[in-house]
DNA sequence: TATACATTGTGAGCTAAATCACAAGTGCAT
DNA sequence: ATGCACTTGTGATTTAGCTCACAATGTATA
């Protein structure tokens, strides 16, 4: 399916700053294609030629790391992924994959190339949100590797509900098993702190749907382990 | 102290990209300052206005995590650094601090964006370098996160080897406390496990200056834990 | 040269969290 | 409806690595 996006509600940051011809252009050289919950939208290891921006839905972005697999971060619209696999040796170094329904806008490279080199505030605007990217996965990084589990978890609690979800009740996305790999912890550990959450009565949960209750010591939590 | 680009011995693959006016340009608006083992280039929190290129030396990137310091990487030339701050909020999110005598280039922002806008292969050299470091950073961190302790101090070794000093024998240039925050754990599990490396005759050490005796050992160590 | 301060080495005990093991619940395909 | 596979809950046991404590080195600076 071809879109024309000028007309189109998800359109990026970066392709705000792009003039008319060269939205034409981008119209004429992109796909939308929509992937359901659970779908591998790419796949580490395999061959690349499109950036794909992520219009609608939710995804994680997912490496196989030296023993099992770790969720890197969940991508939410509107985002540019796969940047660094397009401009870089065009095998994919990481997997994306679906947590929702998903609608994402394949660009063909050399079109994607063609635009960063004729339109600066364009590749400036790329430029920055790589930069962001970089800080956020500093971060992310240390506080991952800092802090304990618990405060993991009651960090990743807070992130989807802030920034995923905009809600302070939501269904988290994904099993236990794989909160384990984004907090890199095992599976009966999250079992265990959610029940933990639970009792204290910080968050209420029926299956997947949380509900905070108390944001004030789940932030505590976040911050002390 | 002004140089004059042209003739720099250290220029970057970017700058390379760069035509004889823009490298004027770039000579007009940059200064080489150096740095002595130990000092302060750009520290968290403050406000900055320039580009640093790394042109010689020896850095580390460094945050304030939750709980203690964290050394997110090593960087050496050449490499542009402090790129997220400069095109972010001016504020730098991260410290760097310079690990040998350092001979940086501050280049001005404006002349800095000013490039990437006129010169489109300039930007485009700088997303990749960006692109790489996001993978790199992604990679990095899966490892430190599951691998257990051993095997990530056996894979700093072998980094420093074969990446930054390109030699069997060097100094390492932190102290075990500062490898630690690197590596996150504590100063004591450093010492430790670097006897134990030499008592298996894996390395030899003397001060510290480190002599990897048994590269396949310790590469397994990095694989296994 | 003396004095202070940072860096290292090593032992002892403690603890968060992994692993193992099994039961119970959930959901989706035939 | 009936299975089958995936998920979740919870106990028991084990362990890597932290913290505390103190001694032995360096190594800057007055």
């Amino acid at each position: 399916m071809k879109t024309d996006c000028q007309l189109c509600p998800y359109i990026s940051d970066a392709a705000l700053k792009l003039a008319a011809c060269d939205l034409h252009q981008l119209s004429d050289n992109h796909i939308v294609v929509s992937f359901k919950k659970g779908d591998s939208i790419i796949k580490q290891g395999t061959y690349s030629t499109n950036v794909i921006f992520l219009r609608k839905g939710l995804v994680k972005i997912h490496i196989t790391g030296p023993y099992s697999e770790q969720i890197v971060k969940l991508a939410k619209p509107p985002t540019y992924l796969g940047l660094p696999t397009t401009v870089g040796d065009k095998i994919n170094q990481y997997s994306i994959t679906a947590l929702e329904d998903t609608e994402v806008c394949f660009i063909d490279m050399t079109t994607f190339k063609d635009l960063l080199k004729t339109n600066d505030e364009f590749a400036f605007e790329i430029i920055r949100s790589l930069c962001r990217y970089e800080i956020d996965s500093f971060c992310r990084c240390a506080n991952r590797i800092q802090k304990q589990t618990r405060g993991n978890l009651a960090e990743v609690l807070l992130d989807m509900s802030a920034t995923i979800f905009e809600s302070d009740t939501f269904t988290i996305p994904l099993s236990q098993s794989e909160v384990g790999n984004l907090i890199d912890t095992s599976r009966e550990s999250v079992s265990r702190m959610l029940s933990e959450f639970e009792k204290d009565g910080i968050i209420r949960m029926q299956g997947r749907q949380i509900t905070i209750t108390n944001k004030r010591s789940l932030e505590l939590v976040s911050q002390n382990g």
